[in-house]
DNA sequence: ACTATGTCCTGCGAGC
DNA sequence: TGCTCGCAGGACATAG
């Protein structure tokens, strides 16, 4: 689901409400789950820390950890979990606890992840995957129906890629360099630059002018050049809008973003386009649905 | 090392 | 109404 300005919408929103707040205590749905780091080492990396603070680093919303929350308040005995026949961890001695002060808690939204900031009598979604409880007395709750996001922790989280909003000009051209690959797939890919999604490639190439099938290696200087300013561009106004709702999209809040209403290629397969009327045309590149105007980009 | 393809999941809307 | 099909914001493993 989220790409760039979707997660940074969500991290942002997140900060807002939880940063200073204590995970007191974490409960993990049944596997299949959607973990990369094993549920004990999550649960133990978690429980009794507090939030120093959310942020994006490309699609992950990275959880800044640190030690001095409470001792873990244990739930009233017989509550039951939240999900019938799911396994409740709790804080336990089992488990080590990181010895270092800090840690991280990321979480990858996939396609369909979101992650809500709740009250406990709210009703538990279908596909809650993980709830973590919060010494305010809320629930950070991860809910997932595609299972395509993941949770794990980390010590000091390292994600490839460059930021696409902070990488230099020269820097990013460099990326591109002998890559036979049609751009469109280079511009998703996350090792090159981090962030950059199906709608936000499709957006970004139709404002540089550059059609996704084009190798990365064809690109001029100024193409690139073009695309560098295009995909700042892009992103930055979609932040600004807090991002593209385009099925069910919605941030902590329960807030749609708005970009959606700005997207001149993507999902508009048939009409004209916005600028010469040319009907839009969808292609597939990389199993990915493609769009672009065959007039405006060559 | 780079590139193309299939696969993991569930839900929704279109078309019959 | 109810079915099947195709498609969906992502990222891996695997094969060439």
């Amino acid at each position: 689901m989220p790409e760039l300005p979707e997660v940074e919408t969500i991290a942002r929103g997140l900060a807002s409400r939880v940063t200073g707040d204590v995970i007191e205590s974490v409960w993990l749905g049944s596997k299949p789950e959607p973990l990369k780091s094993p549920a004990p080492k999550i649960v133990a990396t978690l429980e009794s820390k507090r939030i120093a603070g959310v942020r994006r680093v490309g699609k992950h919303i990275v959880f800044d950890l640190e030690n001095g929350g409470r001792p873990s308040l244990r739930l009233r005995s017989g509550q039951a979990s939240p999900v019938k026949g799911k396994t409740h961890h709790k804080a336990g001695a089992r488990t080590p606890a990181p010895t270092s002060n800090t840690a991280q808690w990321i979480v990858h939204l996939g396609m369909t992840g979101r992650l809500l900031v709740c009250k406990p009598e709210d009703e538990i979604e279908k596909h809650t995957h993980a709830i973590a409880r919060l010494a305010s007395g809320r629930e950070v709750r991860f809910v997932d129906p595609r299972r395509f996001g993941r949770l794990s922790v980390a010590q000091a989280f390292e994600a490839g890629g460059h930021e696409p909003l902070e990488v230099e000009l020269e820097r990013f051209t460099s990326l591109f360099h002998g890559r036979k690959t049609p751009i469109k797939s280079a511009l998703l890919n996350q090792k090159l630059l981090r962030g950059v999604g199906n709608i936000y490639a499709d957006e970004s190439l139709f404002r540089a002018g550059i059609r996704p099938r084009r190798r990365a290696s064809s690109l001029t200087q100024e193409n690139l050049r073009r695309l560098y300013l295009a995909v700042r561009e892009v992103l930055k106004e979609a932040i600004a809008l807090g991002g593209s709702s385009v099925s069910d999209y919605v941030d902590s809040d329960g807030e749609e973003g708005f970009f959606q209403l700005q997207h001149r290629v993507y999902g508009r397969e048939d009409e004209p386009c916005l600028v010469c009327q040319t009907p839009i045309k969808r292609v597939v590149i990389a199993g990915r649905s493609s769009h672009y105007c065959p007039t405006c980009q060559k």
